[in-house]
DNA sequence: TAGTGTGAATGGATTCACAGCC
DNA sequence: GGCTGTGAATCCATTCACACTA
């Protein structure tokens, strides 16, 4: 079926995440069909683009119409392996992780935060808010509790100075994909997958546009 | 001086805040130089890729030696509009927004959060753990207090449904870059930058990643 | 020798444009 | 008429390779 995912280019599969959320938003209405130039326009992208995006994984559209929503739903779920649950776990409760552990949204997007870890042996054992049936573990539990749970995905939310360090106890977990927030680059084997979101970075690059536009009257 | 912002590819410009982040690091240590070599391993990129990167702007390094750490600090923040402090808006007080507002690690890289709004009027008034000096405003009042206090930024943390509007009223209010992290596009004016970060998003790429490579034995 | 800055070459992603289908 | 899927053409970013400098 599908080519080998490294096939494919990395900017394709970042706006399948964005038609996926558009097509979701779509289905709360009555609409049925969508054709690759409104698909576009709604996130400013060209009608070609989300066609060849979408022809990298097969021939979801018909000719005349346009694609069904629900359908397209359906397959972007499974290209993006959203179809099943994914087994999820937190690392560092500072009021970021807190905060996240908290967030509802994940759920029914595929994500399941199942575990949450911290170094600080003071939090272990103490309930999460929002997240009733876990409690908070130490870090060192990490490397069982991770296959045992089938967990393959960690979100890390600690410390610049750890994050190298817990990363590496993720990997030898068995981790697949990190999503860090920490603001360093990790090194990570190239098994590993890792998603980085710097807040400064974000800001950084607002500024410079702003600067480059003129001040408003 | 250096080429309109614009002719600059995007790439290259989020390049500029890795290089930016991993040299404030350097600084701790007593390195004073570094080359594109280094400096690129650092963040697995190519040094070519650096050298180009900086070129975009000038011409920093010395021939036979590399960067001066500092002096080329210095210079990045200056790109990137950091050599300042910029006055930042953060809107929706939900949990992630009360975790931003928390987090401290903006001012010394060079923003501020000086306002905190929401549009539920039971909270307007209240202290924000974290930011001693202000008080959550109604969101009602953007449009006066951005001008007032020279905010050009905001943060979103607000929900999906209401992310458009609240975007609108930030354009309205003079705002010229917004950070989201509500799960929908947002559609501005060209002259409004925008940078959205959205968690589901990310664990979907990162799914999708963890897929293609085979489970670890 | 070590390392920058940069034109030229390469490699990839986007857009074009059109054959084919509803 | 409307719309997809896709080779071909274009555009743009990255890498190469080398003249030049400390």
């Amino acid at each position: 079926m599908s080519p080998g995912a490294d096939s494919i280019p990395d900017p394709a599969v970042r706006r399948l995440s964005l038609y996926l959320r558009q097509l979701e938003a779509l289905r709360t209405t009555d609409r049925r069909t969508i054709s690759s130039r409104e698909l576009g326009e709604s996130l400013n992208l060209t009608d070609a683009q989300v066609r060849k995006d979408l022809a990298y994984f097969g021939q979801f559209g018909q000719p005349g119409i346009g694609y069904q929503v629900d359908e397209l739903v359906g397959q972007l779920r499974r290209i993006l392996g959203t179809d099943r649950v994914w087994n999820v776990a937190l690392v560092g409760l500072g009021n970021l992780g807190r905060a996240l552990a908290a967030y509802r949204g994940f759920l029914h997007k595929g994500f399941q935060v199942v575990a949450v870890f911290d170094i600080d042996p003071s939090k272990t054992g103490l309930p999460i808010a929002g997240l009733e049936s876990i409690r908070v573990q130490h870090i060192d539990d990490l490397k069982k509790t991770a296959p045992a749970k089938w967990i393959r995905l960690a979100v890390l939310t600690v410390p610049a100075e750890s994050a190298q360090s817990v990363a590496d106890l993720c990997i030898e977990a068995g981790i697949g994909g990190i999503l860090n927030f920490a603001p360093v680059s990790l090194n990570v084997p190239a098994h590993v997958a890792v998603r980085s979101v710097d807040l400064a970075v974000q800001l950084e690059q607002l500024a410079f546009r702003v600067m480059a536009s003129p001040p408003r009257p």
